[in-house]
DNA sequence: GGAGCTG
DNA sequence: CAGCTCCAACGCTTC
DNA sequence: GAAGCG
């Protein structure tokens, strides 16, 4: 059994060797021991975008290899000191989500089989007005220039939040695409928001109509990209910035400077649980001013309003 | 991984 | 006791 | 109201 102590809360597991991520292309199998001590220190950078917000979590105990499941509901075995929000759903009923403050939270979420943690784009205290705005960027295909599309969609995404007044930050989903992210004053509804995140991805593809579609039905799109609006729904929830993917070799859902997007070296699994350390030891995080940069919608409302 | 249920 | 099952469907749009 | 989508 091996304890970690972090101040009062202590989070005990065994099976420290079990293997979760086989070894991969070269790099050496990831373990449960990997996997905790991975979030404990991944901590300090990821709870200040990911902490406070309901969680939904991702768990895999027998490894990426097995089969995993998503669990909303804080279990009642989970520690009372882990934070519990509830939130209501449309037909009435309530989901009780857990809520990570602490790095004991996501040691202790993470010995119980969590690789990766979703978030809600609001916080627990003011759970119906986002602070984010999610531009989810899939591939429209499979071959190796369709990551190609994804930076370029990207970069004109930050070129129209600017325009709008608007800051943007971008992150590696560590699976097939992007995620660029405004973030807001809390201060409007989530229908309102998409509202607006909707107008804005419809002024994109009206620019770049051979480029971009907002259809929501496959047959129309024809090898455009999607700009999926639907994650700046209530009760939606995006992967969180640092956090694991279940994909072999382990990659990481990492935030990125601006500068990377334009290289066209840049891989959606290019940062992964055995780069990441190091790539924090020789950069800030891309993200550290995010929350600074909030700004309200009505200005950039207007702004866009103007260009429809 | 942990709890609850069945046999 | 061992073995098996459950852990997420929700929100929104379009037909 | 049902189906599609993520
Ligand atoms: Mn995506
Ligand atoms: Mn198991």
């Amino acid at each position: 059994m091996t304890k970690l102590q972090f101040g009062p809360y202590s989070v005990s597991f065994d099976k420290d060797d079990k293997v979760l991520y086989p070894a991969h292309d070269g790099q050496p199998a990831v373990t449960k021991a990997d996997v905790i001590i991975y979030y404990k220190d991944i901590a300090g950078v990821m709870l200040p975008h990911a902490g406070g917000r309901p969680v939904t979590l991702r768990r895999f105990p027998d490894g990426i290899e097995s089969s995993g499941f998503y669990m909303q509901e804080a279990q009642d075995y989970f520690p009372d000191w882990i934070e519990r929000v509830d939130a209501k759903r449309h037909d009435g009923s309530t989901i009780h989500h857990a809520v990570a403050n602490r790095a004991a939270d996501l040691a202790y979420l993470a010995s119980l089989g969590t690789l990766e943690f979703h978030t809600w784009l609001s916080h627990a205290k003011d759970i119906r007005t986002p602070d984010w705005i999610v531009f989810d960027l899939d591939p429209p295909g499979k071959d190796e220039h369709a990551f190609t599309m994804v930076r370029a969609a990207a970069l004109d995404i930050r070129g129209l939040l600017d325009e709008l007044g608007l800051a943007s930050f971008v992150k590696l989903t560590g699976s097939k695409g992007l995620h660029v992210l405004a973030p807001i004053t809390p201060e409007e509804d989530f229908d309102d928001v998409r509202a607006f995140a909707r107008d804005a991805a419809e002024l994109l593809a009206a620019r770049k109509p051979d480029d971009y579609t907002t259809e929501q039905r496959k047959e129309k799109r024809k090898g455009r990209l999607y700009l999926d609006m639907m994650r700046n729904a209530y009760a939606q929830h995006a992967v969180a910035p640092y956090s694991l993917r279940p994909l072999p070799g382990a990659p990481v859902a990492a935030p990125l400077d601006w500068s990377e997007v334009e290289d066209a070296s840049l891989t959606p699994r290019s940062v992964t649980i055995h780069t990441i350390f190091r790539r924090l030891g020789q950069k800030d995080d891309p993200w550290k001013d995010l929350a600074r940069h909030r700004r309200s919608l009505a200005k950039a409302r207007e702004k866009l309003e103007a260009q429809l």
